[in-house]
DNA sequence: TGTACATCAGTGAACGCGCGTTCACTGATGTAC
DNA sequence: TGTACATCAGTGAACGCGCGTTCACTGATGTAC
């Protein structure tokens, strides 16, 4: 049971981030002013630093959440049934979350801000997003195409402890190096065509963005083997 | 033949781009300021005004100076061969281009910057890009995946006069929707993972970035029926 | 229940900074007779 | 070849602006006896 001045705390500091987020959302991460913030809570801009030590560390911590965000949907999507199946339902949550909150999905995989020192922890994080595609292509078999990316994925897996880890607590079972392949393969594509869109490069274009997700998933689990 | 102050004056345009380039490499297109960059030319701030109307006039020309050099590259990368050769070559040319010039790829396919408009002419540049690749697919065949973007397709190209031309300039034999699936597919992996890597985020990652492009590109021939 | 004290959210003034942009000007360069 | 004039690159001062951040303070809220 938290006192009421902390509950009040939470609360404001919950209020900034929604602000500061509605910020970024018209003119990107360059745009977050703590001034601006303040004055759109109704406070003198001082105020926010009895919450935030500063403007990089409100930055910091919007970027660790949005991580936070997009690995929960990305979990909530992991299921049963065949790993096509699976793949689609895990490649949905993640474009579907970027849809819904593009601003957010710019902060993590867009260019970042000057002067902005991205946090160390945003690594883990990042492979806490990836991390439920490794199962879905621990099974599989890679095509000949994509033979010699899975032989650079085995050198990685083997050099880097932190990536064996990594691979171990998502998918025990099947090939590592055929798992990252996989996973490094949905990453480049998702990534691909959900920052195209969300940038609002694909405006004005005849195709429902879903259209090409599918296309470029099935066609991915066709050269995985699933 | 140019007067001497006009060659001057050409020189002096030259100079600013080349240092408003430099500073975007360290920062983003947010890094960009006037003033620095008069100062490194060593010349007051007001100097700039003779040869750019505004920072964002200065902005425009570099990202249309952009599209210009790498449609140029991919241009240069047309030839003879087979389509999936074909292919191999224009994909290269694309992704080298933008490892060379990482700071200018960000300006034209990163977040805008805050406030800036995007001159209209750019999407004019940016089908003078991906041009080249309709024919290299104009001739194939969609796999059973790729049916429905397809179809997609073909009410665009039917609907926007503009991109039947666009089609029809590049790739005047073969069906008009299967080169737009081909190609909205090649824009979509090719911005993937030239993204990921100019943002560093396949730094310490044990796998050269060319492998993930040929094997992407392969898989994507075999999708396309080359 | 009432009083004394500690905590702490928020204020307002101030700091130095760099920005884009304007303006009247100086002085060198080029042009025309 | 020499002189008068026009062009125009660059200067320096100034404008208003918003920024992040600090600091001493006020006044309300919560706590302890």
């Amino acid at each position: 049971m938290s006192s009421p001045r902390q509950r009040y705390r939470d609360q404001v500091r919950a209020e900034i981030k929604e602000a500061a987020l509605a910020q970024i959302g018209q003119g990107g991460a360059a745009a977050l002013s703590l001034n601006a913030v303040a004055k759109q809570l109704g406070v003198t801009g001082p105020a926010i630093y009895k919450y935030f030590g500063s403007r990089d560390d409100l930055l910091t911590e919007l970027i660790l959440d949005g991580f936070d965000h997009v690995a929960a949907a990305v979990r909530a999507a992991v299921g049963e049934g065949t790993p096509r199946a699976r793949l689609h339902a895990l490649a949905g949550a993640f474009h579907g979350w970027a849809l819904a909150h593009p601003h957010v999905y710019q902060l993590l995989a867009g260019t970042p801000s000057p002067g902005y020192q991205a946090p160390p922890e945003s690594v883990q994080r990042a492979r806490e997003v990836l991390g439920p595609f490794l199962p879905v292509f621990a099974g599989g078999r890679c095509g000949p195409a994509a033979e010699t990316l899975r032989e650079e994925m085995r050198r990685w897996v083997e050099e880097v402890p932190a990536v064996a880890e990594w691979v171990r607590a998502f998918a025990p079972d099947g090939d590592p190096a055929t798992a990252l392949t996989g996973t490094i393969m949905v990453w480049s594509r998702l990534h691909g065509l959900t920052s195209l869109e969300v940038q609002g490069q694909f405006a004005g274009m005849g195709h429902r963005s879903a259209t090409l997700l599918t296309v470029e998933m099935e066609t991915l689990a066709d050269t995985m083997g699933l």
